[in-house]
RNA sequence: GCCCCCAUCGUCUAGGGGACUAGGACGUGGGCCUUUCAAGCCCAAAACAGGGGUUCGAAUCCCCUUGGGGGCACCA
């Protein structure tokens, strides 16, 4: 294994506004893979400035999201470590003293202006076709007046002190360097006046004081990019690695997927949030395997990974800068490949919940016999129980009609069918392999092709035309059951007959 | 409008000056296998956005155009 970085203390630190989605998760993952193969460790923080928009639940939800996934966190704030707490809205009075040395030290300074103020502001710049921007008028206040006026009790904000000429040039660590012109810099409000900080200054207030040496976050962030490395270097501060991860696209590739249309996506049996995509039955291990591949790509050989696989090979060197278009039918491939990779134990393990949620009443022991059956025919783990409802029915809703073989009319069909009555009825041995070749005889007695007999037995046994292999089914069902609901077939063609 | 980022098959990507008649995967079409459905295997169609440079040589480096995406809050 090559370690390309140092131990990497990374952080995912998303606000809990809403609902856990694959942007997230990804930069999770990376996170994860970052920590783990270096030897470091992989924090979770809350970014809850915004105490407006907080939604209750989506903690909750983000905790079981990670820990579905299998990104489970050294750090954070349920779990505490050496940097608590690992809530922002508990950290208040850091930033804020923060933000007063950058005011001590002529980097920030005190803003007086009305939030109605900078509403008309804008509005006359937007008339004028200027970009919006503030006007610096509180800028140019003497620092003695400002600090007479904040202790005054008059309410505030703070703001940075953008450089006014000159070009700051940021290095991101997919893209290379990134350079602004400064001129195009507004002075970004830092504390607002309810005393909380903004993103801008928490986020680079605790990625120093937590240590964190790798900042993996979405390339929406790449337009303030440049002012967070200037509040980084206006403290002095070490810079970690910047990484911008390519955003994800709607499936067309036409922009960022709205509200409504993931709404809509669950119509299709598909969802961007993480707790849905467990409910519509996709393997956490396959939605690793796919997130990870998006805006990442190995080598030629190698698509299935697991995650050990990817904390292996994960580098970021080999990540990409371009956004890419959410592939859900490719999900839907590596959830068949995960799901045929596992062991008929895990399976049913993990069949176990969605049967239940069916409201069948089966046992690991049960499942671990039938799920070799549907292994290879399930794309989700919630298409298995109806791939499956002939084994807990007590009786088939069948009528005459069904029950006539192909290119068969219904007397042939009885006879057939009592003759496999007949014949199975004798069977010593009640086994996959016995019945198959008895039944493979019965059908060259009948001058019948295989496929002619095992289709009418599989509608008389399973009461669907489409199955799980015939004989593998009958075994799972029973002998005694499968007699019945022959004798029960052939009675049915008689009646009609 | 302004700023920033991006650009290889429909989609995800390999490719980091010659190994490229541009490789793989998903999806699509066809075939094989076969008791249904799958799975598996084989085959096919399918891309370097355009234009200038640099170079003996460009998918690869530079510039422009075009296209796409993102951002412009006392949100994150």
């Amino acid at each position: 294994m090559t370690h390309q970085e140092q131990p990497a203390r990374v952080r995912f630190a998303p606000s809990p506004t809403g609902r856990f989605h694959l942007g997230g998760a990804r930069t999770a993952l990376y996170d994860f893979l970052l920590a783990r193969q270096s030897g470091g460790q992989f924090i979770l923080r809350f970014e809850d400035t915004d105490q407006k928009r907080f939604v209750p639940g989506a903690e909750q939800e983000l905790m079981e999201g990670l820990r579905w996934l299998g990104l489970q966190w050294d750090e954070g704030p349920d779990i505490g470590g050496p940097y608590a707490p690992y809530r922002q809205s508990e950290r208040k009075e850091i930033y804020q003293q923060y933000a007063r040395h950058l005011v001590e030290r002529g980097q920030a300074y005190y803003c007086f202006c009305s939030a109605e103020r900078l509403d008309t502001l804008r509005r006359l710049q937007a008339q004028r076709k200027e970009n919006p921007r503030y006007d610096g008028l509180c800028r140019k206040l003497d620092p003695k007046e400002a600090n007479r006026r904040v202790e005054a009790g008059e309410p505030f904000v703070i703001r940075f002190k953008a450089p006014t000429q000159g070009v700051t040039v940021a290095k991101d660590r997919i893209r290379g360097e990134i350079s602004v012109q400064n001129a195009s810099l507004d002075d970004t409000i830092l504390v607002k006046s309810d005393g909380l900080a903004v993103y801008h200054l928490a986020a680079m207030v605790d990625d120093h004081l937590m240590g964190i040496t790798h900042v993996l976050r979405g390339a929406e962030w790449l337009p303030t990019f440049p002012l967070h490395v200037l509040i980084v270097r206006a403290f002095g501060w070490e810079e970690p690695e910047w990484v911008h991860l390519p955003l994800f696209l709607k499936p067309s590739g036409k922009g960022k997927m709205s509200k409504r249309e993931s709404a809509e996506l669950m119509q299709d049996g598909y969802s961007i949030y993480i707790s849905d995509l467990k409910e519509l039955g996709y393997l956490p291990q396959a939605v690793v395997n796919w997130m990870a591949l998006m805006g990442w790509g190995y080598d030629d050989h190698q698509e299935f990974f697991t995650m050990a696989d990817l904390i292996e090979k994960f580098s970021l060197a080999r990540l990409n800068p371009s956004p890419a278009a959410i592939n859900f039918s490719k999900l839907d491939h590596f959830n068949g490949l995960h799901i045929r990779a596992m062991s008929h134990g895990a399976l049913a393990e993990a069949l176990l919940p969605y049967y239940h949620r069916q409201g069948f009443d089966v046992d690991v022991p049960l499942l671990k016999r039938i799920a070799p059956l549907i292994q290879e025919r399930i794309v989700t783990l919630d298409e298995a129980p109806q791939w499956t409802t002939f084994l807990f029915k007590e009786a088939l809703a069948l009528q005459p009609q069904d029950l006539i073989g192909k290119d068969m009319d219904a007397s042939s069909s009885r006879i057939a069918l009592q003759a496999a009555l007949d014949h199975l009825s004798g069977l010593p041995a009640w086994t996959k392999d016995a019945t198959e070749e008895e039944m493979r005889t019965l059908a060259d007695d009948l001058h019948l092709k295989a496929g002619q007999l095992f289709g009418l037995l599989r509608m008389a046994v399973t009461g669907q035309k489409v199955s799980p292999p015939l004989f593998e089914s009958m075994e799972l069902l029973g002998k005694s059951t499968v007699l019945s609901r022959l004798r029960r077939a052939v009675e049915l063609l008689g009646a009609s007959t």
